[in-house]
DNA sequence: GTCTATACTGTGATAGAC
DNA sequence: GTCTATCACAGTATAGAC
Protein backbone atom coordinates (compact mmCIF):
# COMPACT_ATOMS: atom_id res chain seq x y z
CA UNK A 1 0.00 0.00 0.00
CA UNK A 2 1.34 3.65 -0.89
CA UNK A 3 1.95 6.15 1.89
CA UNK A 4 -0.65 8.18 0.08
CA UNK A 5 -3.37 5.68 0.58
CA UNK A 6 -2.09 4.23 3.88
CA UNK A 7 -2.62 7.58 5.69
CA UNK A 8 -5.94 8.26 3.96
CA UNK A 9 -6.90 5.05 5.73
CA UNK A 10 -4.90 5.84 9.09
CA UNK A 11 -6.82 9.30 8.89
CA UNK A 12 -10.31 8.06 8.31
CA UNK A 13 -9.89 5.11 11.09
CA UNK A 14 -8.39 7.69 13.75
CA UNK A 15 -11.01 10.49 12.50
CA UNK A 16 -13.92 7.79 12.98
CA UNK A 17 -12.82 6.78 16.36
CA UNK A 18 -11.74 10.13 18.26
CA UNK A 19 -13.29 12.57 15.87
CA UNK A 20 -11.65 15.14 13.39
CA UNK A 21 -10.78 17.21 16.23
CA UNK A 22 -9.38 15.38 18.45
CA UNK A 23 -7.15 13.74 15.85
CA UNK A 24 -3.51 15.34 15.22
CA UNK A 25 -1.50 15.24 12.68
CA UNK A 26 1.19 14.37 15.03
CA UNK A 27 -0.97 11.24 16.08
CA UNK A 28 -1.28 10.06 12.20
CA UNK A 29 2.58 10.57 11.51
CA UNK A 30 3.00 8.20 14.65
CA UNK A 31 0.29 5.95 13.42
CA UNK A 32 2.14 6.10 10.06
CA UNK A 33 5.90 6.09 11.33
CA UNK A 34 6.79 9.69 9.62
CA UNK A 35 6.73 13.02 10.43
CA UNK A 36 3.92 15.47 10.60
CA UNK A 37 5.87 17.34 7.64
CA UNK A 38 6.14 14.14 5.66
CA UNK A 39 1.98 13.58 6.34
CA UNK A 40 1.63 17.03 4.77
CA UNK A 41 3.55 16.65 1.30
CA UNK A 42 1.18 14.10 0.95
CA UNK A 43 -2.25 15.87 1.54
CA UNK A 44 -1.60 19.65 1.46
CA UNK A 45 -3.14 20.20 5.05
CA UNK A 46 -5.52 18.39 7.56
CA UNK A 47 -8.68 19.21 5.94
CA UNK A 48 -7.38 17.69 2.87
CA UNK A 49 -7.04 14.58 4.41
CA UNK A 50 -10.43 14.40 6.04
CA UNK A 51 -11.84 15.10 2.11
CA UNK A 52 -9.73 12.41 0.50
CA UNK A 53 -10.86 10.33 3.74
CA UNK A 54 -14.68 10.50 3.16
CA UNK A 55 -14.81 11.24 -0.57
CA UNK A 56 -15.30 7.87 -2.00
CA UNK A 57 -18.38 7.61 0.34
CA UNK A 58 -19.96 10.45 -0.11
CA UNK A 59 -19.90 10.04 -3.71
CA UNK A 60 -21.89 7.02 -3.43
CA UNK A 61 -24.26 8.49 -1.00
CA UNK A 62 -24.61 11.25 -3.67
CA UNK A 63 -25.35 8.80 -6.78
CA UNK A 64 -27.42 7.21 -4.62
CA UNK A 65 -29.71 10.06 -3.99
CA UNK A 66 -29.75 11.03 -7.69
CA UNK A 67 -31.06 7.77 -8.51
CA UNK A 68 -33.83 7.65 -6.14
CA UNK A 69 -34.83 11.15 -7.83
CA UNK A 70 -34.78 10.36 -11.15
CA UNK A 71 -36.67 6.86 -11.05
CA UNK A 72 -38.35 7.06 -7.56
CA UNK A 73 -37.96 3.31 -7.12
CA UNK A 74 -37.99 2.91 -3.29
CA UNK A 75 -36.93 -0.45 -3.04
CA UNK A 76 -33.95 -0.06 -5.18
CA UNK A 77 -32.92 3.01 -2.87
CA UNK A 78 -33.51 1.22 0.57
CA UNK A 79 -31.49 -1.56 -0.55
CA UNK A 80 -28.69 1.03 -1.81
CA UNK A 81 -28.65 2.68 1.23
CA UNK A 82 -28.16 -0.53 3.41
CA UNK A 83 -25.66 -1.60 1.07
CA UNK A 84 -23.72 1.81 1.37
CA UNK A 85 -24.12 1.94 5.35
CA UNK A 86 -22.51 -1.88 5.62
CA UNK A 87 -19.86 -0.82 2.95
CA UNK A 88 -18.78 2.31 4.55
CA UNK A 89 -19.53 1.84 8.37
CA UNK A 90 -16.23 4.04 9.14
CA UNK A 91 -17.48 6.86 7.10
CA UNK A 92 -20.84 6.31 8.62
CA UNK A 93 -20.18 6.36 11.91
CA UNK A 94 -18.07 9.89 10.98
CA UNK A 95 -21.05 11.31 9.66
CA UNK A 96 -23.21 10.27 11.92
CA UNK A 97 -21.13 11.18 14.86
CA UNK A 98 -19.28 14.92 13.85
CA UNK A 99 -21.47 16.02 11.05
CA UNK A 100 -22.72 18.92 13.10
CA UNK A 101 -19.48 19.44 14.65
CA UNK A 102 -17.81 20.00 10.74
CA UNK A 103 -20.87 21.93 8.85
CA UNK A 104 -18.30 24.08 7.56
CA UNK A 105 -16.16 21.81 6.21
CA UNK A 106 -16.86 21.29 2.63
CA UNK A 107 -17.14 17.65 2.22
CA UNK A 108 -19.37 17.73 5.07
CA UNK A 109 -21.38 20.21 3.75
CA UNK A 110 -22.60 18.19 0.08
CA UNK A 111 -22.92 15.12 2.58
CA UNK A 112 -25.52 17.35 4.41
CA UNK A 113 -26.78 18.52 1.21
CA UNK A 114 -27.54 15.06 0.28
CA UNK A 115 -29.18 14.16 3.51
CA UNK A 116 -31.53 17.23 3.31
CA UNK A 117 -32.46 16.18 -0.73
CA UNK A 118 -33.39 12.83 0.60
CA UNK A 119 -35.78 14.15 3.47
CA UNK A 120 -37.23 16.76 0.74
CA UNK A 121 -38.20 14.13 -1.27
CA UNK A 122 -39.76 11.96 1.08
CA UNK A 123 -41.23 15.17 2.46
CA UNK A 124 -42.78 15.93 -1.33
CA UNK A 125 -44.46 12.21 -0.97
CA UNK A 126 -46.26 13.12 1.97
CA UNK A 127 -48.33 15.78 4.26
CA UNK A 128 -48.52 13.31 7.14
CA UNK A 129 -46.06 14.20 10.17
CA UNK A 130 -46.70 10.60 11.17
CA UNK A 131 -44.78 9.16 8.13
CA UNK A 132 -41.81 12.04 7.96
CA UNK A 133 -41.09 11.05 11.11
CA UNK A 134 -40.97 7.22 10.03
CA UNK A 135 -38.96 8.21 7.45
CA UNK A 136 -36.47 9.62 9.78
CA UNK A 137 -36.43 7.07 12.26
CA UNK A 138 -36.14 4.42 9.75
CA UNK A 139 -32.89 6.46 7.86
CA UNK A 140 -31.88 7.96 10.90
CA UNK A 141 -31.87 4.74 13.26
CA UNK A 142 -30.32 2.45 10.56
CA UNK A 143 -27.72 4.78 10.41
CA UNK A 144 -26.60 5.38 13.87
CA UNK A 145 -26.99 1.56 14.49
CA UNK A 146 -24.26 0.84 12.18
CA UNK A 147 -22.52 3.92 13.76
CA UNK A 148 -22.83 2.35 17.07
CA UNK A 149 -22.18 -1.31 16.30
CA UNK A 150 -19.01 -0.17 15.22
CA UNK A 151 -18.09 1.46 19.10
CA UNK A 152 -19.97 -1.10 21.44
CA UNK A 153 -19.54 -4.82 20.27
CA UNK A 154 -21.74 -6.21 22.62
CA UNK A 155 -24.03 -8.36 19.85
CA UNK A 156 -23.23 -11.84 19.32
CA UNK A 157 -21.63 -11.10 16.14
CA UNK A 158 -24.78 -10.96 13.99
CA UNK A 159 -23.27 -11.64 10.26
CA UNK A 160 -23.02 -9.27 7.55
CA UNK A 161 -25.61 -10.67 5.25
CA UNK A 162 -28.35 -11.43 8.44
CA UNK A 163 -27.96 -7.24 9.29
CA UNK A 164 -28.41 -6.71 5.66
CA UNK A 165 -31.74 -8.44 5.52
CA UNK A 166 -33.02 -7.29 8.71
CA UNK A 167 -32.51 -3.79 8.02
CA UNK A 168 -33.73 -3.45 4.77
CA UNK A 169 -36.87 -5.66 5.91
CA UNK A 170 -36.75 -2.86 8.88
CA UNK A 171 -36.49 0.39 6.88
CA UNK A 172 -39.43 -0.99 4.32
CA UNK A 173 -41.47 -1.55 7.09
CA UNK A 174 -41.30 1.98 8.39
CA UNK A 175 -41.15 3.41 5.07
CA UNK A 176 -44.53 1.52 4.24
CA UNK A 177 -48.38 3.02 4.40
CA UNK A 178 -48.86 2.71 8.27
CA UNK A 179 -50.51 -0.52 8.79
CA UNK A 180 -53.57 0.71 10.89
CA UNK A 181 -53.17 -2.34 12.86
CA UNK A 182 -55.10 -0.60 15.69
CA UNK A 183 -58.57 0.49 13.52
CA UNK A 184 -58.56 -3.20 11.97
CA UNK A 185 -60.01 -5.31 14.73
CA UNK B 1 -29.94 34.40 35.75
CA UNK B 2 -26.98 33.72 37.73
CA UNK B 3 -23.87 33.63 36.05
CA UNK B 4 -23.02 30.27 36.80
CA UNK B 5 -26.29 29.69 35.47
CA UNK B 6 -25.84 31.96 32.51
CA UNK B 7 -22.71 30.04 31.73
CA UNK B 8 -23.64 26.40 31.66
CA UNK B 9 -26.46 27.64 29.23
CA UNK B 10 -24.15 29.10 27.32
CA UNK B 11 -21.98 25.98 27.07
CA UNK B 12 -24.31 23.54 26.50
CA UNK B 13 -25.86 25.23 23.47
CA UNK B 14 -22.49 26.27 22.18
CA UNK B 15 -20.83 22.28 23.08
CA UNK B 16 -24.00 20.86 21.08
CA UNK B 17 -23.80 23.59 18.35
CA UNK B 18 -19.97 23.37 17.33
CA UNK B 19 -18.97 20.82 19.14
CA UNK B 20 -16.93 20.24 22.47
CA UNK B 21 -13.21 20.17 21.10
CA UNK B 22 -14.18 22.71 18.92
CA UNK B 23 -15.25 24.97 21.47
CA UNK B 24 -12.96 27.57 23.35
CA UNK B 25 -13.46 29.11 26.53
CA UNK B 26 -12.73 32.27 24.90
CA UNK B 27 -15.88 31.80 22.75
CA UNK B 28 -17.89 31.30 25.91
CA UNK B 29 -16.40 34.03 27.54
CA UNK B 30 -17.04 36.30 24.95
CA UNK B 31 -20.61 35.39 24.58
CA UNK B 32 -21.37 35.80 28.47
CA UNK B 33 -19.53 38.93 28.03
CA UNK B 34 -16.72 37.95 30.25
CA UNK B 35 -12.95 36.85 30.12
CA UNK B 36 -11.83 33.88 29.92
CA UNK B 37 -10.68 33.89 33.67
CA UNK B 38 -13.61 34.89 35.09
CA UNK B 39 -15.14 31.79 33.54
CA UNK B 40 -12.35 29.46 34.80
CA UNK B 41 -13.44 31.13 38.69
CA UNK B 42 -16.96 29.71 38.46
CA UNK B 43 -16.01 26.23 36.19
CA UNK B 44 -12.43 24.99 37.72
CA UNK B 45 -11.62 23.33 33.97
CA UNK B 46 -13.56 23.22 30.54
CA UNK B 47 -14.49 19.64 31.57
CA UNK B 48 -16.12 20.76 34.51
CA UNK B 49 -18.32 22.92 32.57
CA UNK B 50 -19.30 20.19 30.03
CA UNK B 51 -20.29 18.04 33.10
CA UNK B 52 -22.08 20.69 34.35
CA UNK B 53 -23.77 21.08 31.10
CA UNK B 54 -24.71 17.21 31.19
CA UNK B 55 -25.63 16.38 34.80
CA UNK B 56 -29.04 17.12 35.42
CA UNK B 57 -30.16 14.94 31.27
CA UNK B 58 -28.10 12.46 32.33
CA UNK B 59 -29.49 11.73 35.72
CA UNK B 60 -32.82 11.08 33.99
CA UNK B 61 -31.74 9.21 31.90
CA UNK B 62 -29.78 6.86 34.48
CA UNK B 63 -32.74 6.84 36.64
CA UNK B 64 -35.34 5.37 33.21
CA UNK B 65 -33.09 3.01 32.91
CA UNK B 66 -33.56 1.71 36.69
CA UNK B 67 -37.40 1.87 36.85
CA UNK B 68 -36.91 -0.34 33.42
CA UNK B 69 -34.96 -2.95 35.16
CA UNK B 70 -36.66 -2.49 38.12
CA UNK B 71 -40.18 -2.95 36.36
CA UNK B 72 -39.88 -4.20 33.30
CA UNK B 73 -42.26 -1.71 32.17
CA UNK B 74 -42.01 -0.91 28.99
CA UNK B 75 -44.52 1.19 27.50
CA UNK B 76 -43.47 3.42 30.67
CA UNK B 77 -39.75 2.94 29.61
CA UNK B 78 -40.96 4.03 26.03
CA UNK B 79 -43.09 7.27 27.20
CA UNK B 80 -40.07 7.87 29.95
CA UNK B 81 -37.63 7.70 26.57
CA UNK B 82 -39.30 10.10 24.46
CA UNK B 83 -40.10 12.76 27.11
CA UNK B 84 -36.92 12.32 27.71
CA UNK B 85 -35.73 13.21 24.27
CA UNK B 86 -38.02 15.95 24.37
CA UNK B 87 -37.20 17.39 26.77
CA UNK B 88 -33.31 17.59 26.60
CA UNK B 89 -32.91 18.21 23.34
CA UNK B 90 -29.26 19.91 23.00
CA UNK B 91 -27.88 17.61 25.45
CA UNK B 92 -29.48 14.02 22.80
CA UNK B 93 -28.07 16.47 20.05
CA UNK B 94 -24.83 16.24 22.08
CA UNK B 95 -24.73 12.37 23.37
CA UNK B 96 -25.55 11.35 19.81
CA UNK B 97 -23.33 12.97 17.54
CA UNK B 98 -19.79 13.52 20.35
CA UNK B 99 -20.53 10.52 22.74
CA UNK B 100 -18.08 8.59 20.69
CA UNK B 101 -15.30 10.92 20.48
CA UNK B 102 -15.39 12.16 24.39
CA UNK B 103 -15.53 8.68 25.55
CA UNK B 104 -12.57 9.33 28.21
CA UNK B 105 -15.15 12.32 29.75
CA UNK B 106 -16.55 10.84 33.00
CA UNK B 107 -20.14 12.07 32.12
CA UNK B 108 -20.10 10.37 29.01
CA UNK B 109 -18.85 7.48 30.07
CA UNK B 110 -21.51 7.14 32.68
CA UNK B 111 -24.09 7.92 29.58
CA UNK B 112 -22.46 5.20 27.69
CA UNK B 113 -22.88 2.94 30.39
CA UNK B 114 -26.59 3.87 30.73
CA UNK B 115 -27.41 3.01 27.03
CA UNK B 116 -24.96 -0.14 27.03
CA UNK B 117 -27.66 -1.56 29.94
CA UNK B 118 -30.57 -0.26 27.88
CA UNK B 119 -28.97 -2.72 25.11
CA UNK B 120 -28.33 -5.20 27.48
CA UNK B 121 -31.84 -5.47 28.62
CA UNK B 122 -33.70 -5.65 25.53
CA UNK B 123 -30.75 -8.29 24.35
CA UNK B 124 -31.60 -10.39 27.06
CA UNK B 125 -35.45 -10.71 26.51
CA UNK B 126 -34.67 -12.15 22.78
CA UNK B 127 -32.47 -14.55 21.03
CA UNK B 128 -33.21 -12.84 17.81
CA UNK B 129 -30.95 -10.71 16.23
CA UNK B 130 -33.72 -9.48 14.03
CA UNK B 131 -35.51 -8.25 17.16
CA UNK B 132 -32.67 -6.63 18.35
CA UNK B 133 -31.84 -4.70 15.64
CA UNK B 134 -35.34 -3.36 15.88
CA UNK B 135 -34.75 -1.93 19.62
CA UNK B 136 -31.64 -0.23 17.71
CA UNK B 137 -32.92 1.12 15.09
CA UNK B 138 -36.14 2.12 17.12
CA UNK B 139 -34.33 3.86 20.41
CA UNK B 140 -31.42 5.40 17.97
CA UNK B 141 -34.20 6.56 15.34
CA UNK B 142 -35.51 8.18 17.94
CA UNK B 143 -32.99 9.99 19.59
CA UNK B 144 -31.44 10.81 16.41
CA UNK B 145 -34.47 12.17 14.65
CA UNK B 146 -34.51 14.92 17.92
CA UNK B 147 -31.14 15.45 17.29
CA UNK B 148 -30.97 16.03 13.63
CA UNK B 149 -34.53 18.05 13.81
CA UNK B 150 -32.69 21.00 16.20
CA UNK B 151 -30.50 20.95 13.05
CA UNK B 152 -32.15 20.75 10.39
CA UNK B 153 -35.71 22.85 10.18
CA UNK B 154 -36.95 21.96 7.44
CA UNK B 155 -39.92 20.36 8.64
CA UNK B 156 -43.13 22.48 8.71
CA UNK B 157 -43.59 22.64 12.70
CA UNK B 158 -44.51 19.53 14.01
CA UNK B 159 -45.86 20.56 17.56
CA UNK B 160 -44.43 19.03 20.64
CA UNK B 161 -47.46 17.21 21.18
CA UNK B 162 -47.64 15.59 17.55
CA UNK B 163 -44.02 14.53 18.02
CA UNK B 164 -44.47 13.49 21.16
CA UNK B 165 -47.20 10.76 19.85
CA UNK B 166 -45.83 10.03 16.76
CA UNK B 167 -42.77 9.01 18.45
CA UNK B 168 -44.32 7.12 21.01
CA UNK B 169 -46.36 5.17 18.42
CA UNK B 170 -43.44 4.26 16.29
CA UNK B 171 -40.88 3.25 18.97
CA UNK B 172 -43.63 1.30 20.61
CA UNK B 173 -44.36 -0.44 16.79
CA UNK B 174 -40.56 -1.20 16.31
CA UNK B 175 -40.37 -2.88 20.25
CA UNK B 176 -42.90 -5.17 19.93
CA UNK B 177 -43.26 -8.69 18.69
CA UNK B 178 -43.00 -9.00 14.63
CA UNK B 179 -46.04 -8.95 13.31
CA UNK B 180 -44.91 -11.37 10.72
CA UNK B 181 -47.54 -9.72 8.44
CA UNK B 182 -46.09 -11.74 5.02
CA UNK B 183 -46.58 -15.14 6.74
CA UNK B 184 -50.04 -14.16 7.31
CA UNK B 185 -52.10 -13.80 4.24
C1' DG C 1 9.94 11.58 -0.34
C1' DT C 2 11.31 12.28 4.08
C1' DC C 3 13.48 14.75 7.48
C1' DT C 4 14.71 18.76 11.15
C1' DA C 5 13.94 23.26 12.44
C1' DT C 6 11.07 26.87 12.97
C1' DA C 7 7.11 30.23 12.79
C1' DC C 8 2.91 31.35 14.36
C1' DT C 9 -1.44 30.89 16.43
C1' DG C 10 -4.54 29.36 19.83
C1' DT C 11 -5.41 26.46 23.72
C1' DG C 12 -6.51 25.49 28.88
C1' DA C 13 -4.99 26.98 33.09
C1' DT C 14 -2.61 29.77 37.06
C1' DA C 15 -1.11 33.97 39.79
C1' DG C 16 -2.06 38.02 41.57
C1' DA C 17 -3.94 43.01 41.32
C1' DC C 18 -8.27 45.36 42.00
C1' DG D 1 -16.17 38.25 41.21
C1' DT D 2 -13.71 40.06 37.54
C1' DC D 3 -9.74 41.45 35.44
C1' DT D 4 -4.68 41.47 33.10
C1' DA D 5 -0.61 39.12 32.53
C1' DT D 6 1.68 35.13 31.87
C1' DC D 7 2.57 30.22 31.41
C1' DA D 8 3.48 25.84 29.16
C1' DC D 9 1.96 23.40 25.61
C1' DA D 10 -0.10 21.51 21.23
C1' DG D 11 -1.88 22.76 16.96
C1' DT D 12 -1.19 23.50 11.70
C1' DA D 13 1.74 24.86 8.37
C1' DT D 14 6.21 26.41 5.94
C1' DA D 15 11.31 26.48 4.61
C1' DG D 16 15.02 24.22 3.43
C1' DA D 17 18.62 20.36 4.03
C1' DC D 18 19.35 15.66 2.53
Amino acid sequence: MSSHEELRAIALSEFARAGYAATSLQRIAEIAGLSKSSVLYHYSSKEALLDAAIMPALEGFESLVERLEASSDRAAFIEGFVDLLLEHTLEVHMFVNQAASLEDVLVFDRANAAAVRIAAYFASTTHSAMERMRFGVALGGAAYLMASQHQYQLEPATSIDETRVALITIVTELLSPVPVRSTTP
